[in-house]
DNA sequence: ATGTATATTGCATAATATTGCAATATGAAA
DNA sequence: TTTCATATTGCAATATTATGCAATATACAT
């Protein structure tokens, strides 16, 4: 049989009796626990089913494709996502913008992680919904384009009533010169908003977003204190970052 | 039986019976009574209903997040949003609470409706993304504990700032002289800021709702312009409200 | 006060999860 | 085809969690 198979008829049962027992799931697919057990976390981190003890049971009533997890499982991001885990301390406020590359690191937080996240992204809200000491600040506004965010006027008045700790944020494009710029103009002004209200501004950027510009303009580049991406730090192509205060991860 | 299975039954049964006792549980769930009290001291712990000597009692409304509870009164919850549609036009902005039964009127609306739809809560907002024509506003604040919907100090802000042409909310009680009532303090404030900030209030309502109260005020029951039930607005025991000057469907 | 029911705690046991590893299968590029 | 990289799967060792039991403590009713 197929795992494309396997993941269906799991996804099936869900639909017929709302949960599914790994041991019956063992035997029916004529696999063994350890592998529906991974089967099961794959569809878990779709956001199809939620894993339990012992089996699954079925998510919450939101739909899947706002928990967009698909794209967090690629090398680079849970990369990143490890070190943003040396930055956070038990008990900050963090203010995390959307996207791919944020919700990955979210992801990677330990369950027990005592926080206060503000966001305006649903996937991570969607992921925090299982922390249960992490308190979530939701920020409204516009439901943009694609659904997995706000933004807007409200929004960014919003993000401007909070002094976080720090400012988590995933950019388009950096340039020692040019500075951090996007490529959707409203965007920009959420992220500039967000980095003017936090104490510590974390930029994450893939190895590909150095070094190019958007049209947008952000900020200039020393306005972030540190800057994340999945290379070893000591990449001399980034010395010029280091030189301007940047600390490199 | 899951673990997963054992929390949801029991949350199931203070919602339906507002208390659980220890022994029914043992023998329900067919474990000792040391499990169900752990079981319980977990959903305590998560704010879902509040331990008490013997067993548990309701701690704030639950949220049906569980399948089996949202599949009840389905039937009713279809035929409130068919008569809901009657009152809302194309273009108009309409404010809608979190709940079953306000989802369950959103979901019903014809896909290529004309609206602007605030509201705080994510299902809601997870069914409207299919909705080309609805402009969504999604209102931020503190994620309550079942994480479906956003309350406290910012939200109600937040609603402050609209004046929608209608208000949908579902409530938990309502009776002539007691007026609208709720479960929840918070959301009672919720409820009553929508109110306050809307032209046109619609209730919605399952018909055993009707002539009871809870201990949170929300507003007279005559401040709202139009009633919603299942049953036939013709219904005699409906005859009072009327009188007061309220619009039966 | 006294007895009974309920709670708490520590512990032993069993069930389940995680991790690393090796064998095999799959797929894409040379 | 051949070769190499990657994905999949099962297995074993280890860690974690869940559960019932017993001993002890606490609360409640009369």
């Amino acid at each position: 049989m197929l795992k494309a198979e396997r993941l269906q008829k799991i996804v099936e049962q869900i639909a017929k009796d709302n949960k599914v027992v790994l041991d019956d799931l063992s035997q029916l697919l004529n696999v063994s626990t350890d592998t529906v057990r991974r089967d099961i976390k794959e569809l878990s981190d779709k956001g199809l089913l939620k894993a339990v003890r012992g089996g699954a049971i079925i998510g919450s009533p939101v739909h899947p494709h706002f928990k967009e997890r698909q794209h967090i499982d690629t090398h680079h991001k849970k990369a990143i996502a490890q070190k943003v885990l040396e930055f956070i301390k038990p008990g900050q406020v963090i203010l995390v913008g959307a996207g791919t590359t944020t919700t990955a690191a979210i992801y990677a937080l330990p369950k027990d992680i005592t926080l206060t996240v503000v966001t305006n992204s649903f996937p991570i809200v969607s992921i925090l919904e299982d922390y249960p000491n992490v308190d979530v600040f939701f920020i409204g506004g516009q439901l943009n384009k694609h659904g997995f965010s706000t933004g807007g006027y409200e929004t960014i008045e919003a993000i401007r009533n909070f002094r976080a700790d720090i400012c988590l944020f995933g950019i388009c494009s950096i340039d020692l010169k040019l500075g951090i710029t996007g490529a959707d103009h409203e965007e920009s002004l959420l992220d500039r908003a967000m980095i003017e209200t936090s104490k510590y501004i974390i930029a994450l950027s893939t190895y590909d977003k150095i070094g190019v510009s958007d049209p947008y303009y952000v900020c200039a580049a020393n306005a972030i204190d540190a800057l994340i991406t999945e290379k070893d730090p000591s990449t001399a192509d980034l010395d010029g970052f280091k030189h301007a205060g940047i600390l490199i991860k």
